[in-house]
Parts: C-alpha cells; structure tokens; sequence
RNA sequence: CAGGCAAGCCGUUCUAUCGCUGUUCAUCUUAUGAAGAGAGGAAAGUCCGGGCAACACAGAGCAUUCUGCUUCCUAACGGGAAGGAUCCGGUUUGACCGGAGACGGAAAGUGCCACAGAAAAUAAACUACCACGCCGAUUAAUCGGUGUGGAAAAGGUGAAAAUGUGAGGUAAGAGCUCACGGUAGUAUAUGGCGACAUAUAUUGCGGUAAACCCCAGGAGUUGAAAGACCAAAUAGGCUAACGCACGUAGGGCUGCUCGUCCGAUGUUAGUGGGUAGGUCGUUAGAUCAUAUCAGCAAUGAUAUGGCUAGAUAAAUGAUAGAAAUACUGCUUCGGCGGUAACAGAACCCGGCUUACAGGCUUGCUUUUUUU
RNA sequence: UGCCCGAUAGUAUAAAGGUAGUACAACUGUUUUUGGUGCAGUUUGUCUAGGUUCGAAUCCUGGUCGGGCAA
C-alpha cells in the first residue's frame, strides 16, 4: 500500500522528546537517521518525521522540495524494505530522517540511500532485539 | 529592420501511473467510491497604514516620537493622481519637451563652520591704500623707515568671503547715494478652490534645521502564540459579598508630575491553573470579471454574473513521456545533447521596497537601408 | 509567526560631523652563539548601495548578515 497519510507521520511532541533523548542514531550520508522501538497508540508499523536544517538550506521553496522528495522515496519504498520485518515481529518504531547534505542530490541517489538506510535499520534493529 | 529608455501585462502546456489536504454526494458505516478544488506577482522583506481581538481609558501639564508645497482620491497611510515652485538635461529658443527629489520655518533663540586664510560672523586690520607727525636720503617733486588715525575697495586661501554690475562721491574708500539686476519678508491690487503667479510700494541681505529647536497636524498598549468555547483534571490562583483596619505599607491608571482609583489578614459563595488535546477565530471579501456612466487622472457609482487554497512540525508532490518557446554546447549543417527566472500561503486586506530567465503590447528615441 | 537590537584590522575594543586610534597577533630590523625577552619600525579595517552635507564610522533611507525575546 503506497499510502502516506497522518497516521504515519510523527506529530506527538512528547514522542518527539522521547525519540531524540534516548534514541540511537547512525549516519548514511545524506541522511542522519534517528530511531527507537517504542510502543504508541496508533495502528501502523512506523511513525516518521523528515526534517531538513533551516541553516543549510536557506530558501523553503530548496527544502520544500527535498522533503517531499524524501518523503516520496519512503513512502514508495517502506513496504517493500521495512513493514514486512517490522509486523513480523510485532514491533512499532519512531523514526526521523534527517538531511544532512549539504548540495540538493537528484532522485535517483536519494532513492538508493535511502534504500540502503532501510536495510540497515532493519539489521541494526533486529541485533537489538534479539538482545 | 535592429538597438536603447519608460509604462503596463504574462510568466510553459498536455497525458499516464502512484500519492497528499479540504469540500460535496453516495454507499452504509467509519472507511471506501465518485465528482470537483488546491501557492504568487512578488506568497519574500516586515518598511508604513487599516480591519479584527484583548486590556486600558474622569482629566490636565510636561516629556517622547512620527509626518511636513497645494488640491483631490482612499477605510486609512509615510501610498496614489493632478498641479505649483525649485534644480538638472535637451532644444526647432516656444517661459517648449523630458527627468529628479524628506519641498514648512535661518526675519524667535542657541550651537557649529576642521585645514588654509588678514578675516568664517557684534566683522577684523597682516600686506597693500590714504592723511598727518617724526627721522633719513634728495635742489625739489618724491622715495625709504617709524608712530597715530582713517577705511573696508585690491590680495594667494577656502565648500563658502559679507547681494552683483556700473556711475556718483571721497584724502582714500564704503548701499554712503543713485540706476539696473538677484534674492527674501511685508502690504495692496488682479488671476487661481489652493500651493502660487503677475504688477506696484516698502524693508532687508553668509551657510547649516537628514544640528538642537520653533510652527502645524497626528500617535493608548499588545498582537491570531490575540481571543472565545468544549471535555479530562483539580491547586498555593482569580472574582463577588460581608467583616477588620490609620483608608497605613504597597499597587494600578502611558514614561514623569499633579490628580484619581484599588488596597495586606478572616468567613461564605462562585470560578478553575500548569500540562496535553479538540472546535471556533479561518477565509464571501474596503472580493473578482465584464459592461455603462462621472472625472484630465488616481478613483467612484450602477447593472449582470462568479465563489476562487485553507494546511497546523504544516498538503498543493514524485516519476515517465510528448509538444511549444527561449538560451546554450557540439556539429559531418541533417541534427544531437543540456538548462528552464525569482521564488512557497500560515489571521486578513491596501500600499511601499527588494529579487526576477524569457515573452507580448503601447509610447518616445537613435542608427542604417529603401521609397 | 510576531517583535526588538547590532555590524570598526586576524581578535578584543575606542573615536563631539573634520588625518580612524589602543592592546594582543603577524611581518621586518636590532640586541644574543641560537631562541625567548627587550628596543625600533611596518602591514592589515568602518557590512553593502544610495542620499543630506564643503566633508559622513558617525545623520537619513533601502538591502545583506548575525544575535536576542515571546512558547
């Protein structure tokens, strides 16, 4: 279900608190990639938020544009890469994704690292788990 | 035809797939389906003005701050239109054409005017000038030195030199007097709604008010995170009445003064903070389009028709293909490739300012060619 | 989103509208066998574009950048 609707965004501020105060955190440039298994009350696998830094992209119309590119790219792609796992194992998960490039990089590299973020996410998740 | 300047307008289109946010209608029950809608000329900067909302407001004075030619437009403005005077440029020399600007007052007062220069503002006296005295030279006229007085015309400087030119006048000179001008105030007359213009009379004559200031007119404070409501939750807060008390300490009312109002603790009653969430505020309006009329114009009036984003960590997108236009690189001149201006609503309007690839229209102007 | 401030050498900080200083730093010379210290000197600046003024760091207007307050 390519579907990308208010459930699954991350819009709680007390979640958000949470997630960057005791979440782990690991770098896949361009992306610093912020998550932690918690359990919340709606009923999805993942709630996310994109964010990208006012101080290095100066004009809204520049992160308008890698936000909605960014949230494309997850929304195409979660299906496939990470609710399979995360139903599975009956897990729900606060995730941010942030943009840490410093130049506007096309499509076709965004998708690939996000990609490659996902599968990464979902390893480091499940070390964790089994632990 | 090409270029330049000014003003105004536009600022990519279509298809497919997968999505996002509202609205309406169905199913029939909390999610599907269908239909239809979904960024701008600047949404930006937050520089002015207003609406809206809460609080405050008996009032007087001072302080602070903004604006500054006139008339009009407007809800209002520091915005706009038309005009006036000034300055600049052009010119066919016609008070013609184009452009510019924070454009009240220096004759209320105070301050400032570095360096240079004799002097920078109650004029002054260095050189030079004139008169007289003394000394020296000399036949004498005269020349040199020196002292006293006169005068403000000549003098290198400076951004600026005591209103400019000419004549009279004088020992030498001086608006000292006169003529013609420049410029400012006042009075009268004429024209104009007015700024102002023209004429006459009269009085004056450094600059600086984006120096203090004076004059005229204005400015309450805070901003949708304003504010109203709902359910959960309940204090140490708040409100009202009564009581106590020196109406005291203290506090509010604009920064200050006067003035004025409230006023510590207790009892009763009512309300319900933080925190987290929802609804309203919130998009039908100083609205848009067209036509007619009024006006030089800004703009206004009337009629007809339309409804045109409403999100809330924040939607309006991504990918693929096609077409047109412009720019650009390579070119075997067949084409092939690349790029798509500035920029993203956050309560809403009216302006201003700033950014902007390219295109269109109108006006003015320059060069070349043709007739 | 709304409101309020600021910008001076590499750094910190002065300057009534009249030549932009001071300290540290950097560089050169000198003293020393060498380095340091000391001494003498030099270089480097008013955020940007206009305006007012004879003349702006300073006064006024636009822009750029940085900071703060309201939760």
């Amino acid at each position: 279900m390519y579907t990308f609707n208010k459930e699954e965004r991350l819009c709680s501020k007390k979640l958000l608190e949470k997630l960057f105060h005791s979440g782990s955190s690991f770098l896949l440039y361009p992306y610093r990639i912020v998550w932690l298994a918690e359990k919340f009350a709606a009923d999805v696998p993942a709630q996310v938020v994109i964010s990208v830094s006012k101080r290095k992209f100066k004009k809204a119309v520049e992160r308008n544009l890698i936000k909605r590119r960014i949230r494309e790219i997850y929304r195409l792609n979660k299906s496939e890469f990470l609710y399979p796992y995360l139903s599975k194992s009956e897990l729900q998960i606060l995730l941010a994704i942030n943009y840490i490039g410093k130049d506007i990089s096309d499509y076709a590299l965004m998708e690939k690292k996000l990609k490659l973020a996902l599968e990464q996410l979902r390893n480091l998740s499940s070390k964790s788990n089994e632990e």
